[in-house]
DNA sequence: ATTAATGCAAACGGTTTGCACTACT
DNA sequence: AGTAGTGCAAACCGTTTGCATTAAT
C-alpha cells in the first residue's frame, strides 16, 4: 500500500526506474524521496535523516544511506563533502551552481550561471568537464576584507 | 635537549614565535613540524599522524591535532576538507594552487597559476578574494569522459 | 613554581557493516 | 517462492575531550 501525496516530476518516474532493474519501491524509499523532492541544492546525510524522521520517526540511518547509494547509481543524487567535512548530497544538479564560501564569516553565496560558464571555459582547454553543481570556491568576502584591513591600522 | 637536524626557513622561527606568546617548544611539536616541513601542498590529519609515528612511534593523535590547532592560530597551516571528507591541512599556501578532481577516477591535478588568476578575476568583480590554495573543482577528466561515451554506444 | 603540554582512554558524530527478519515482486 | 530491502546493534574511522601527570619556562 502506498501513501496519498503524489511526487513531482523528476521523482514520479522513480518507482518504475527501480523496478526495471529488479529493485523495489518501498515506503522507506518513498520517505527519502519525499524529502529529497523538496530539497534545493544539497543536503547532508545527517540532515536528511533528521528530516525523514519528521515524516516517519521509524526511519533508520542505514536504510537512508543505502537508499542514497541506489539513488546515486541511478544518477538522481551525487555526493561530495561540505566545508565541515560531512557528506553532502546534491539534488537536481541542473539548477545548482555551486557556492562561494567566506572562510571568515562562514557565509556562502550562489555562483551565477555566467560565473560557472567562465570557470568551465578555463578547464575545457584541458578536456576537463566541470561539474557546475560542485564548484566550491573559498576565500574572503568584501565585508570581511574591509573589516580585516580596518583591524590592522 | 633538542634534536640535531635544523629546520628550513618558514619553520625555523617557530620556536621563537611560540615562546613570544607564552607557548612552548616541545619535542612532540618538533616532530609534527618536521613532517609538515617536508609536505608540499596538503596532508590529512590521519596521514600526518602516520608520518609522525615513523619519526617517533610514541606520537599520539590528540597531541598532533592540538599542535595543528596552535599552528593554525599562528597562520602556519589552514584546514579544509578533502574529497573524501577528511580534514586536510594546507601548508605554505603561497605555492599551492588548488586541485581539479575527477569524480570518476578520483585522480587529481594541480590547477595552474594562470588558471587560478582567471578564476580570481571572475570573483574580484564581487569584491570576493579567492583563496588560491583552496580552489577545488570537481568534474570529469578527458580520459573518463571518453571512456563513458564509449560505454553508451 | 608555574602552568602549558602531554598521554591515556573514553566519547564523539557521521557513516558502514553483518545478520536475521520482513515484505516487495 | 524468491530475493531485495529492512532494522538492529555493533563496528568503524577520524577527531575531540577530560583529567591526572609531566616538563618547558
Amino acid at each position: 500500500m502506498t501513501v496519498s501525496t503524489s511526487l513531482a516530476e523528476p521523482w514520479a518516474s522513480l518507482p518504475g526506474r527501480l523496478r526495471e532493474r529488479g529493485l523495489r519501491w518501498t515506503p522507506q524509499r518513498r520517505t527519502v524521496i519525499e524529502v529529497l523532492a523538496e530539497t534545493r541544492g544539497h543536503i547532508t546525510g545527517a540532515e536528511l535523516i533528521e528530516r525523514c524522521r519528521r515524516l516517519d520517526p521509524a526511519v533508520v540511518p542505514s536504510t537512508v544511506y543505502r537508499t542514497l547509494d541506489v539513488l546515486e547509481q541511478l544518477g538522481v543524487v551525487r555526493h561530495g563533502h561540505g566545508a565541515d567535512g560531512r557528506q553532502e548530497f546534491h539534488v537536481g544538479s541542473e539548477t545548482d551552481h555551486g557556492h562561494l564560501h567566506c572562510a571568515t564569516c562562514e557565509n556562502q553565496w550562489e555562483i551565477s550561471d555566467d560565473e560557472v560558464q567562465a570557470i568551465a571555459a578555463i578547464f575545457a582547454r584541458r578536456g576537463f568537464a566541470v561539474d557546475a553543481s560542485h564548484v566550491s570556491i573559498v576565500g574572503q568576502c568584501r565585508a570581511c576584507r574591509e573589516k580585516a584591513s580596518r583591524a590592522f591600522v
